[in-house]
Order: structure tokens, then sequence, then C-alpha cells
DNA sequence: GCCTTATTTGTAATCATTACAAATTGGATT
DNA sequence: AATCCAATTTGTAATGATTACAAATAAGGC
């Protein structure tokens, strides 16, 4: 883990939530990496080092931490949930090609102004889909990666 | 159904698609609701008119009309997909006092410019969060829809 | 009307998510 | 450091949207 534990159990008690031995290690994967994990592949990692880690607790954790402002869901993907350790609004890049989801930074007008249709907004979601940088240089080379169809 | 049949006959052969009674209806029903209904409110709407009418017939057209750009699937709920008979690109508000997802305009700089960081855009997807326009009218009144709570 | 093919339908799997109760842990108190 | 209570974690069993698949039906050309 790159991350501190003492950082993980500040930020933990900053937002009131007890910080177990599980909580501390699903907080820091997702700071450590930006991943964008779904539940399944958080615990295929996850039990490598917690062999007992069940998927309910990822799922009440995750939950408990999107309540909290912790992690933010995407549902980009249509079956399943992806978790971002970085809460704070931003937007995301789908590749089409690899697959990766790709944080991006948007300064969104709509979302400056706090309205729009005369409509009061709270939270802003985007994303984008498309072909992300470094594919675009691969093009004329053989990609390696998982090729993504979605 | 407030749209032409023979609009609706039109736009699916446009696409290449063989103008199907079920079709149709389906695709008349979702001009004429903007209500981005999911596969389930659909049904109920439409067994009225078509009674045989079966859920797979529902997710296989829909999936079809997708494919073509005649509809947009929209993952704004975590638990269902909706469906857009708009499919030009647009973004969508969703109340989360009354439940509706409306559509609203957006200009983003960054669909325009076609790339954002490097990455290639083919595709924009956005909604907002927050109060809709009429709630906020009635924020001092009963509200008799339903409460929605996501 | 008949035939061939595409479409529609119903039923049965699949799979992420949720519900729930039992087992375990953490922390306070003594 | 043993004890106790409440919170957390765990495993198993439901739920429910979506997908797979094969049989029934409809559409269009002859």
């Amino acid at each position: 883990m790159i991350t501190n534990k003492a950082v993980l159990k500040d930020r933990l008690l900053a937002k009131g939530i007890k910080p177990t031995y599980q909580r501390t290690a699903i907080l820091g994967f997702l700071l450590d990496n930006r991943t964008h994990p779904t539940i399944k592949s958080l615990h295929n990692s996850l039990v490598k080092t917690i062999p007992t880690l069940s998927k309910t607790t990822l799922y009440s954790t995750l939950e408990l931490f999107a309540a909290k402002g912790l992690v933010a869901p995407l549902t980009i993907d249509r079956s399943e949930v992806r978790y971002d350790g970085l809460a704070s609004s931003h937007h995301h890049f789908l590749c089409e090609r690899c697959g990766r989801i790709i944080d991006v930074d948007v300064s969104c007008a709509n979302s400056r102004r706090g309205e729009i249709g005369g409509h009061r907004i709270k939270e802003v979601h985007g994303y984008f889909k498309g072909i992300c940088k470094d594919c675009l240089k691969q093009t004329y080379k053989t990609n390696k990666r998982r090729i993504f169809h979605g």
C-alpha cells in the first residue's frame, strides 16, 4: 500500500467512520489504484491480503463510503458498478479500445452556475466514450491489451 | 399515438429495420412519451394495446434500435436501463424529488472540440442531479408525486 | 394459398446486488 | 487481560434485471 495507513485512518475518522482493518484496506486500494474497479475486481485484488474478505463487506463498505462522500460509484458500465476513490467532481473517459476508464478534468459552465434550465444542480455526472491517447498512438501497432466491446 | 404511423415506418425503413407492428408501436411510444421509460414501464404501457407483447421483444427491439442509433439507452438508474427516443446527443436532469428525468440542452466545449486531454471523443454522456424547476416552485406546497429516493 | 425467413414469444438460465442472521471483532470497562 | 455490548464482517439465500434459447407466429415473395 502506497498511501500511509495513518492518512487512511484520519480520512475515515474525519468522516465519522470507524477505521477497521477491512475499511482501511479498501480505501487504501482505491486511493492507490485509480482503475475504477468493480466489486468483483476489488474482491479479486483484496482477497490476496485479506483471504476472508467477503463480497458483502465490499458492498456495504462502499455503500457507506459513498454515503459519506469518500468514494463515487460510477454507472458507466451497464452491467456492474465501478468505484472511484476520488469523490470530488470530475469526469471520465471510457476507451472503447482498451476498456480503461480515465479521469478527466472538465470545467463545466453549467455546474459552475449551479443551475440549468431553471433546475437546481446538486451533482454533475459525465463521461466521454472514444479512443484514448495511448490507443491512438498504437493505431498501427499490435495492441496486446484486452479489446473492449461495449 | 400522436406520431404518424407513416412517419414511424419511414424512420424504421431509413435505418434498414423492417417496420413490424411491435417495432412501430415501441418507437411510437418512445417518441410520444419523453419519460425515458424502463423496460418494465414500457411493457406495462404497451401491453394495453398489444396484449401478447413480451419483455423479450422489448429487450431485443431496443437493442436493435440502439445499435442503429434510433434510441439511446440511459444508465442513470443503477438498477435498470432507461430508453430515450431522442438519440441525438443531449443531457439529462434527474430530479431527486419527483424522480423525473428531463432533457436538457448542453453545449459542451469539449465535445465540440472532439477531444479531451488527447483522447478522441466519440460520444458524450452526461446528467445532472438536483431539484427540477417544477419541484422548486412547490417547495412549500404538498407534492402529490411519488417521492424518489436514490 | 404456400414457403422460407425473420420476428416474436415463453421459459429457463445467468449474474450483480440485496436481505438477513450468525459469527466475529473492537473498544470500553473493570 | 478477561468480560461485555455493540458494531462489523461473513456466508448463504433471495431478488430481479437481463440474456439465452427453442418453439410458435407473422410477413413477404412466388
